[in-house]
DNA sequence: ATAATATTTGGAACGCGTTCTATATTAATG
DNA sequence: CATTAATATAGAACGCGTTCCAAATATTAT
């Protein structure tokens, strides 16, 4: 498997700089003008290349959120884990958590939006949300919390899926429903952790 | 308050007819082809219209949209109904509607996005999921199988409510996250009907 | 240098949701 | 009849995501 000639394929380094490289950008974006400022003709302009040559790159436009994403989730971990370090009992931890977990995707409605719902049936493609090791670690932070409260043997897993699912969906009822007088968040997430911490 | 000159404003009547016959052209084509073939231009053409007219008539594609929401929550009941018939006792009758309302939106995936992700950042208004009263009864009947397993005085509304956005979580994420290895809908459901049934 | 291959670029094109404007068309009042 | 107001229509326009294509450019082996 001698190299033909020709210019060499770039290596995986070049092409994750410049992956990295239009994330920022586009993150920068987001950041000041919204979602809506983020369109690939002004991302292209931002990094200074043809707005074509980002699809060499990217499969789509979803495939660039992923890095809003990311970084979206690390904002949201940091704010849970902070409010984490005044709090001591297990189950206490696991209910702050929880809380705050779902005060963040209310204070922030559109990070959530963007992070639950940005592939929808507009979207042709209806790609999935790819999550990467890095991207899963925020969400499995809940089930070292359920192990603190349950140490003997427990379908941590269940319990796990079941809690982050349910904080989820409690997100994206108030979100995206808020005419409907649903109940308070807070009594919400302590229902829904009745099935947890049993 | 006399009436001036010049052709009178149409009847509500009017006004109601014209949105229905939309909507009902925008029902045919998303059933025959799917989300994308609806649009603007496609719909207007099928109903005879100028495409702007469409805009005299409604604020926007989101609007149209509520018409395909009341027949997939329609389509959603009566599935969860037939289900129902050959269930007798309280407690099997709310877990088996859960199980059905889940089942609903994991086999038709397509049917979730378009009512529970359409209003996404993509979408500049942002606007809401606007429930009307026939749409709510969609989802309240929760509250008539919780009410008939928890006689005793209860926190019915609550109950529902999480119950609700539970489910609603459990699908989004099974929807939208397909490779991240997700526990057993069934269980999950189960874990998350632990807290209600108690 | 020359040939070969990878990549970037520019531009046009498509259909989309949406806004705007100008021009009918309709149906009432005077 | 003419006037007047509500509505409908046509068409252009904007920016969007995306696809296609031809031309240019960069980098390597020969």
């Amino acid at each position: 498997m001698a190299r033909t000639a020709g210019r060499p394929p770039r290596s995986k380094a070049e092409i994750l700089e410049f992956r990295s490289k239009i994330g920022k950008h586009a993150l920068e974006i987001y950041r000041a003008e919204g979602f809506e400022a983020v369109s690939m003709r002004r991302l292209a302009k931002a990094v200074g290349c043809a707005p074509m040559t980002i699809y060499a790159h990217f499969d789509g436009k979803t495939d660039i959120l992923r890095y809003l994403w990311a970084d979206v989730l690390t904002d949201m971990s940091s704010d849970i884990a902070e409010k984490l370090k005044s709090v001591a009992g297990p189950s206490e931890r696991l209910q702050s958590a929880s809380h705050s977990f779902i005060a963040y995707w209310i204070d922030h409605s559109d990070h959530f939006r963007l992070v639950f719902m940005s592939n929808d049936v507009t979207r042709a493609d209806v790609s999935t949300f790819l999550m990467g090791e890095d991207t899963l670690a925020h969400f499995l932070m809940f089930s070292d919390l359920i192990r603190e409260v349950h140490p003997e043997e427990h379908d941590v897993k269940m319990s796990t899926d079941t809690l982050i699912s349910g904080l989820i969906g409690i997100a994206l009822c108030m979100n995206t429903m808020p005419d409907y007088p649903w109940a308070d968040a807070t009594s919400m997430t302590n229902q829904l952790l009745l099935s947890i911490i049993v």
